[in-house]
DNA sequence: CCATAATATGACCAGGCGGTCACATTATGA
DNA sequence: TCATAATGTGACCGCCTGGTCATATTATGG
């Protein structure tokens, strides 16, 4: 999740910023609506009000444009998720993952479109360099609880008997799950999580980790 | 989960079922691997080595052709839980649930592109009657799960401090997570699900379940 | 002011799509 | 055997796609 994926033109770079956000925003709403083939760089520049020809001297092809997008939105997902957990450096490990799911629900919140785009790569086919987008996505999150579990584990508050990266499996699993649900309302489980109250939404998912808490910690422990 | 979405011409019925099948097959084959959008019908004829005139003697259009495959899809799905369940009629909540997922499992191993249709359909916009396709499935978890659940609270083998509506939810989350990672080796976590022998598949979802079960029943039952 | 470089434009291209239809082929049964 | 019905065929249609390019427009700086 480091360097970039594909380098815009320089014709792109010189543009004022607010053109460059246009074309971003446009092209975002149009990935996350149809997905990265069914995309039409006809409609973007439709919708922008430019020609097609200049697009092309903005970006070298469809993919390019696409990969710049997909950048934008791992670089937005890193920030809200740093952001979300730097509250100070001895955090509980289950409190650290209820404040990641907030950052996960804050960032749908304020992106809806950019996680569109990503739950479609997710289960498209033919997306460039599908896999190595979302291992960027998903090895952030395995790269960041794993060390946790470990942690975890060694003090203690965690059951000897899963092995830790059973226990990210499981609280990746729940993590995003919840994150698909709250996305796609037909995947909620009758939970009507999409139309919640900040309120309501924060104690399904404090239940949600009390489970998992309980389910995790040793016998004994917590309660 | 009981009507037909949509019937094929008369033509289609009369076909020797060899053929049928055939048709289903290359049809299922396309749209796993395209979604509905892309799939191309002239990929499938040529894959069949009949004409396109024909395709469209058996099947109005390309919708009535995915609806018929959808059908078959939610017919075996249903077959698959029901054969799994009927074990004998005083099985554990959670017992249940593991043999549901054990289901799953033995349903994707035997037809992983009809699983693929469906999560095409979770993350494609524009599938025709999406919403209602999806709920077909979902609901059958649901209706399926939510009786047990409140049956299971009656009995006292559920956290009383959890309402049953999102103990459900916690299970139906845990169980479709886990079948889209075995379906989708970049979702799994790095649980290597996909190349995993039974024995060893069988062990992974005995400790998912272990853990649901301790998260989920009041202390001091089981353990 | 003017030459040059940078940028913007949209008609156009080949290719693929879902769908149609006039026609060829085959099956039926009297 | 032969008329009729059922089924199979693929060229064709209009539409849309990603991508190109000759040309028009604008910015730059000597």
């Amino acid at each position: 999740m480091d360097t970039q994926l594909a380098q815009p033109k320089q014709t792109f770079v010189n543009l004022p910023p607010e053109k460059r956000e246009n074309i971003v925003r446009a092209a975002v709403s149009e990935f996350a609506a149809q997905g990265y083939q069914r995309a039409s760089l006809n409609n973007i520049v439709k919708q922008l009000g430019i020609s097609k020809g200049s697009l092309y001297q903005y970006f070298d092809n469809k993919e390019a444009l696409f990969l710049h997008v997909f950048d934008h939105f791992t670089e937005q997902v890193k920030r809200y998720v740093k952001a979300s957990v730097t509250g100070n450096g001895r955090d509980d490990f289950f409190t650290v993952a209820r404040q990641v799911l907030l950052a996960g629900i804050a960032f749908i919140d304020s992106h809806p479109e950019y996680f569109q785009v990503y739950l479609k790569v997710l289960f498209e086919r033919d997306v460039p360099r599908r896999e190595e987008l979302v291992a960027r996505v998903r090895l952030f999150s395995l790269e960041y609880f794993g060390p946790l579990a470990d942690q975890a584990m060694d003090q203690g508050v965690l059951r000897s008997d899963i092995p830790p990266h059973k226990v990210v499996f499981i609280l990746d699993a729940m993590l995003d799950r919840f994150l698909q649900g709250y996305a796609q309302p037909y995947l909620d489980g009758g939970l009507a999580l999409a139309g919640m109250s900040a309120d309501r939404l924060h104690d399904e998912i404090d239940s949600m980790v009390a489970v998992l808490r309980t389910g995790l910690q040793p016998s004994g422990i917590g309660e």
